[in-house]
DNA sequence: TAATGTTAGGAAACCGGTTTCCTAACCGTG
DNA sequence: CACGGTTAGGAAACCGGTTTCCTAACATTA
């Protein structure tokens, strides 16, 4: 017994693959009665219709990819991954649509050649629009995608004045968030951590939204106290204790921290030169990883809803599908500051 | 100027579609030069073979998808998952299979209804395989997959008797290489901390391991000595102060912690109560999580391979592919042991 | 009653590839 | 030179749906 399809149902129901075709779409051609019989069929032969058939017929895959680059290691995707898929499968599961993963590194393309994701996934028709992390674009996939009218939407950093739509998260307003957080609790004197420095979105962005903050109470961030280098643990306990052998003036009192790691250095490099936290100085910093509530003081962070990072690009995805003329628009995920001890004096 | 298709290349080469076919497979019967003009002409107006026409004609989806309950948070594969999807990847690309994520938790499906992905997924062809989390796993599934002869592969604790395959990291043995290293570091009084208790496969099976090792070194792992319970930070610190409650003589020297949460709360339990680390306690986890290096004192891990989980799985998938009448086989992915100063006295 | 409109459902083309089967042309051989 | 064997490539059926167009049957109106 091979896999039933539509002419086995014709048959036994006595009635043309079209009018099954018809039944399967809810034709208002078809009478209730013919409707009814041919789906006691169709249920009778525990009939599927095939998705491929559909889709080569109405020339549409109903799948949508996520294009990220699994090379990368400890990273925001890597983290929030998982949240990002479900929001994203969240509201595409609604539309009948599947979610196709394809990893952008195997073959980045080069100069005359085109990324490998463009023929496994776009010119073949696999998807109908794709999801990518900010990471894999290049002017060159834009060109490519913008030549053949391709949907996509980014996540991640997006310039101002992009033809393309994207959605981040908001990280100005979370350095904002912060930095207004710490000026409550009475810090003055605010230094900032790692990052790749300037010209950097993401570090651009945050440290331009806590200077801001501070700018708007009569406070500034001195370029002196915002230190630049890769965000890990390492570079958080290096950069504590630099700021610590300033003198006791130059001192900050609070910290941002650019991520957890970060965080959990300088935190532990404080603790270790006997600082008082968080009275003599606060810590805070981007990012709510699991662990961060059961460090010592518990960190203050400004937690990232991710999830709806996935929701809101795949609502921007689907509209961009159905509405190709549609206008590409930039959307930003507010960032939520979570208050613990670390700051709280 | 709609998409190309084999068409267009046919007319454009002078030749049959068949041969355009042919071409696109390098069949041996066509020469070498009419190949070559094929191909040119392929070039020369940019055509991309339809997938989707591909995989009607072939009857293949050359997709396989990955079933994961979405709705869970903070479990093993939420974590681990970004490793084991580039895993998953890194294998299926070769064979030009693209991986297809879906949510089991949408719609679980009841007594008489099948579950949702069995629509969306493997009646109606959109994948030829499947690799789905052991939770997914439910005897319907089972049931409906194993009468469609659908091939699949569980990642997870599979029994020891089942007729499907299944990949999953060795547990047994992690638990052995944990207590065999707090052995060899002098220790002598094992405790293990949480876990669902009896009856959970991941409990059982890496509290055996801790077990036989002590057992074939002439020591015991004391049924009091082993707390059941949610594997999270708070029990783990809960646990670990009632450890250290008991009576000098029947406390624990080491303690073997189900994952990083569990650890980082016995951790700082241990140290609030001023205890000596490791001298005096050594402490040791399952999972190596991005923050376990740079804990006071850094603690020693079972680091679990889970992009060998992802290669794994698919390899075996892959077979059941390929080749349906294939047995069914169970792989263990070997975990390592990290020795750090949590336990090195 | 004849002309017209409406309706349910069927026939066939179509989507873009693959595959089977067939044939014309060429080969070497006796 | 006639014959059987090989080879390159074409015609057509096929995969399983969708869609367009058409028609027979019935209802409506003048």
């Amino acid at each position: 017994m091979s896999k039933i399809t539509i002419n086995d149902i014709a048959k036994a129901a006595g009635v043309a693959k079209s009018t099954v075709s018809k039944v399967l779409n809810d034709a208002a051609s078809i009478s209730e009665e013919t409707k009814r019989k041919v789906r006691d069929i169709m249920k009778e032969m525990n009939y599927t219709p095939s998705s491929i058939a559909t889709q080569l017929a109405r020339k549409s895959s109903f799948n949508v990819g996520l294009l990220i680059d699994l090379s990368r290691k400890d990273d925001f995707l890597n983290h929030f991954f998982y949240a990002i898929i479900g929001g994203i499968e969240s509201v595409i599961g609604k539309h009948q649509y599947e979610l196709t993963i394809c990893n952008a590194s195997s073959n980045p393309g080069g100069e005359n050649e085109s990324p490998d994701f463009m023929n496994r996934l776009v010119r073949n028709g696999k998807v109908d629009g794709l999801i990518m992390d900010s990471s894999i674009w290049s002017a060159e996939t834009e060109r490519l995608l913008s030549e053949l009218q391709f949907p996509y939407v980014l996540i991640g950093d997006a310039p101002a004045e992009v033809t393309y739509s994207a959605v981040d998260i908001d990280n100005e307003n979370g350095g904002r968030l912060l930095a207004q957080h710490l000026i409550a609790q009475g810090y003055k004197r605010i230094a900032f951590i790692c990052g790749e420095g300037e010209g950097e979105p993401l570090f651009d962005r945050r440290v331009s939204g806590c200077a801001n903050a501070l700018r708007e109470h009569g406070l500034a961030l001195e370029s002196r106290l915002v230190l630049a280098g890769t965000a890990n643990e390492a570079n958080g306990r290096l950069f504590m204790e630099q700021l610590l052998a300033l003198p006791a003036e130059e001192q900050p009192d609070a910290v941002i921290c650019m991520n957890n790691y970060t965080a959990f250095g300088a935190l532990e490099a404080a603790r270790a030169a006997g600082v008082s936290l968080p009275s003599q100085l606060g810590i805070a910093t981007f990012d709510d990883y699991p662990l961060a509530p059961y460090t010592n003081p518990p960190l203050t962070c400004l937690k990232m809803d991710t999830f709806e990072l996935g929701v809101q690009a795949a609502h921007m995805l689907m509209t961009r599908i159905s509405q190709p003329s549609a206008a590409a628009e930039q959307r930003l995920i507010p960032a939520a500051l979570i208050t613990r001890a670390s700051t709280v004096r």
